[in-house]
DNA sequence: AGCACGCCGACT
DNA sequence: GTCGGCGTGCTC
């Protein structure tokens, strides 16, 4: 194999062909990590991607420069899993390699080099440049390519890397991979002999004039003899802000107290007693042998279980039965932050053989996590979207959680690919069982996995025989009427809402809309304020006293006059969070009311703070938006109130009455977990609502028909495949020429009813740049991958035009 | 994606 | 006269 395709680190589509050298052909192997020069003075850590003898015909390959890894770090299951996105999603490879690896195991111009040991160097036969790097060198052991650029002119320092190379002089230093020690954490005690030498007393007495230190002092001490085995953090003394390092540093000086280092996931993992889980109920047992069944059939699973039926406890016992096997086991999450149960519960059972993998870590944390997977260290991953690119040497279970979040396909980041559905596919390369488990699936994996493409399984009751919340609509229409308002809520529901507190017990509100008021309007003259980067409004922060822009991020402060015709009738239009919460706050002046959502929870342990809160009870309204619908298992909030539960409905997306569903069931499962009395109320002004009505009536498959209905009705998924191009530019005019040339050549190839658009986007301009759409509706099945050929033909059509390449392109696949 | 090349406006 | 703006083209 002379030849090797390589894909590097760029938003370039397919791979490269290299030319491998004879030295190192014997070693060379799919998957592993090469360096190889790219343009006139670039070095890039590229991946083999495969090896052919097909010598290039149209340029002159270059060399290889040198192999990083001794075994392939990508298995062939998920090269397979590269090329499959790329081919599914229309992404390239390169984008998938961004995106997949951890950056320091991609450096570029960080890649050090280093003289080989025990040469001499002859250096009558190198050329100056070779001369000043082997000087370079001798001074300094490692040096890296940056570094070089310094004192060898950029063209030649490739050339003059690989003659030293050639002539056995250098190598890469292969230490980077070994640079990432385990990290260590500081923890806290106090001094061993202080308390021999002195009594407490006296201690305390020499403190006498420091309070803060000797608060501290004592707060160290109590939490020791409380449990003497137990770490303390030292970033855990200062989480609330009364202590600060410096009261620490001055006990740590006076000898008081002590710090020592561990390595952290040496104390992280737990090491306490492993708890059995509790035995499943019948419901539980019947659903397990309907997954042991499907697995059987080598089928996927759709686990459909009401909030708080235990679908957790099914996971567990597969996950067991799959590590008695001796395989490993993939747990997607959505976001990390919000799964304390499940992941305290892995971590009691199976301690040290968990790693967690996620967009908070540091590159030091992902490239421990990826050593240890690749050395089969973690028997369980609990991680998100990104989570589904490690090394896996023998995975036996995916487990995808809440599948139907819209966090497992978000729309910003490219590659843009369904994390659910390419599990799926992932499961199938390594031969290993996929669970899809929510309370509310997708339509989509819901249409699935009654065609019988996944096996269907439905818990319809709560874990312990608790009753499901019921569910009641509230005129609102009506109540106006009647004058039996104040402000956005029916008496009734203040009513509701004051009868659960007077039985000592929480509510929740949702409202899902940020800010205060989503418009500030001249009553004069009818001027809006719009953001300067974007064409949407600025919604109105009062908390923050701000407008923001919810799209860029822009903020500026509030105009007290209108900035074009200087009235002062400025009018606040559209009810957003923050109201919602000042009117609770005023309706009910004796009680905590908290808010909860993306702007109140961005201070550091803000959340934890307000989870803190509600479960010791000191709340007693959490006012929020979606965020509410998430992580907060309490045993009791037993009313939910959605006052504006119109406002979820009436958007311009026909996957918004799956939403709406989805969300109020979501956060109606946050009611009455233990006593089974919890109550929803949806306030709306149309209780005729079809959603609504079915909502009401607690019966899902009820709600799924009639949202496939729809879907069929309007050729919409699951019953066609939606593929949705966008084009970004700075000038407007040229997106909308360059849009309309590459509708005309779609049209040209794909049957007129398919392609709608183009289209201004419903955001005109985002963050200053114009954006046209243009929708592909493609039927299903055969026809689709034949259609989706002749799409990719119009793009590369679309391509050669000169003019249009400085456009932005981004094709989303599965809309 | 980066980077070089090349062609036009505002400055020593 | 030159510095630097960004449109265009190319990278195995």
């Amino acid at each position: 194999m002379q030849y090797a395709q390589i894909v590097l680190p760029l938003n370039l589509k397919g791979s490269f062909t290299y030319k491998v050298p004879e030295e190192i052909m014997p070693e060379i192997q799919v998957g592993m990590r090469v360096l190889v020069p790219f343009g006139g003075k670039k070095i890039y850590t590229g991946i083999v991607f495969e090896l052919h003898d097909n010598a290039p015909e149209n340029f002159v390959a270059k060399e290889v420069i040198s192999i990083l890894d001794d075994k392939p770090i990508v298995p062939k299951e998920q090269i397979n899993f590269w090329n499959w996105l790329s081919d599914y999603y229309l992404c390239g490879l390169g984008e998938i390699y961004r995106f997949a690896f951890p950056s320091s195991l991609k450096l570029e111009s960080e890649t050090y080099l280093k003289l080989k040991p025990n040469i001499t160097v002859d250096f009558e036969n190198l050329d100056v440049n070779e001369m000043y790097l082997i000087q370079a060198l001798e001074v300094r052991q490692l040096i890296n390519l940056t570094d070089i650029e310094a004192f060898i002119p950029k063209k030649d320092i490739i050339k003059t890397i690989n003659s030293l190379i050639d002539l056995q002089y250098i190598e890469i230093d292969e230490k980077i991979a070994e640079k990432y020690k385990a990290k260590e954490v500081a923890y806290v005690k106090i001094n061993d002999e202080v308390l021999q030498r002195q009594n407490l007393t006296e201690i305390l007495l020499s403190l006498k004039r420091a309070q803060k230190q000797k608060d501290l002092f004592l707060h160290i001490l109590e939490k020791q003899t409380e449990n003497p085995d137990l770490h303390i953090k030292k970033s855990e003394l200062f989480e609330d802000g009364y202590f600060g390092s410096s009261h620490f540093k001055s006990l740590a000086d006076k000898n008081f107290v002590e710090e020592y280092y561990m390595q952290k996931d040496r104390i992280e993992s737990y090491d306490g007693e492993i708890e059995e889980i509790e035995e499943l109920s019948e419901a539980q047992k019947l659903a397990k042998a309907e997954v042991d069944e499907a697995f059987e059939e080598r089928k996927n699973v759709l686990l459909h279980g009401v909030t708080s039926s235990g679908k957790t406890h099914i996971y567990l016992e597969k996950i067991g039965e799959c590590i008695q096997e001796g395989k490993n086991v993939l747990f997607l999450l959505p976001e990390i932050s919000l799964t304390k149960q499940i992941t305290q519960r892995l971590e009691k059972k199976y301690g040290k053989n968990i790693g967690f993998y996620h967009q908070k870590l540091t590159d030091f944390e992902r490239v421990e996590v990826w050593r240890r997977i690749k050395q089969n260290d973690i028997k369980i991953l609990i991680g998100t979207r990104n989570a589904l690119f490690l090394p896996y040497q023998n995975l036996g279970l995916i487990v995808v959680d809440e599948e139907h979040d819209s966090a497992y396909r978000p729309r910003e980041v490219s590659p843009y690919f369904n994390a659910k559905d390419a599990a799926l596919v992932l499961g199938n390369f390594y031969k290993a069982n996929v669970i899809l488990g929510s309370a509310t699936p997708s339509v989509e994996s819901y249409y699935n996995a009654r065609k019988e493409k996944m096996k269907y399984i439905f818990l319809e009751e709560r874990f312990g025989n608790v009753n499901l919340p019921e569910y009641e609509l509230i005129n609102f229409k009506e109540a106006q009427d009647s004058k039996k308002v104040s402000g956005n809520f029916s008496l009734q529901l203040i009513d509701e809402i004051k009868k659960t507190l007077d039985e000592k017990n929480q509510a929740i509100v949702l409202h899902n809309r940020r800010g205060y008021a989503n418009v500030i309007e001249c009553e004069t003259c009818g001027y809006v304020n719009y953001c300067s980067n974007c064409d949407v409004v600025m919604t109105y922060h009062k908390a923050a006293n701000e407008m923001k822009c919810h799209y860029c991020g822009q903020r500026a402060s509030k105009p007290k006059t209108c900035p074009k015709c200087y009235s002062e009738n400025l009018n606040e239009r559209g009810v957003g969070v923050e109201q919602i919460h000042e009117e609770v706050s005023k309706l009910f002046p004796d009680n905590e009311v908290d808010r909860m959502d993306v702007d109140s929870m961005r201070k550091k342990f803000a959340y934890e703070k307000l989870y803190e809160k509600i479960e010791d009870r000191e709340t007693d309204i959490v006012v929020g938006t979606q965020m509410i619908s998430k992580g907060l298992d309490f045993d009791h909030i037993e009313l939910v109130a959605i006052p504006k539960a119109d406002s979820m409905l009436y958007v311009q997306d026909f996957r918004a009455e799956e939403r709406a569903y989805q969300l109020i069931t979501q956060v109606s499962g946050r009611a009455g977990r233990v006593s089974g009395k919890g109550k929803i109320l949806i306030q709306t002004f149309n209780p005729d609502h079809s959603v609504f009505q079915l909502i009401k009536m607690n019966n899902p498959a009820k709600i799924y028909k009639y949202i496939l209905t729809e879907r069929q009705k309007f050729h919409y998924p699951p019953f066609t495949k939606l593929i949705m191009i966008e084009l970004k530019h700075r000038k407007e005019d040229k997106v909308n020429r360059a849009s309309q040339f590459l509708g005309s050549v779609l049209r040209k190839y794909l049957p007129g009813d398919c392609v709608l658009g183009p289209e201004k986007a419903q955001i005109a301009r985002l963050n200053n740049l114009y954006q046209f759409q243009i929708m592909l509706k493609l039927p299903k099945g055969k026809k689709y991958e034949e259609y989706k050929k002749l799409v990719l033909l119009s793009l590369k059509e679309f391509e050669e035009i000169t003019a249009y390449q400085s456009i932005k392109k981004d094709v989303f696949v599965d809309f």
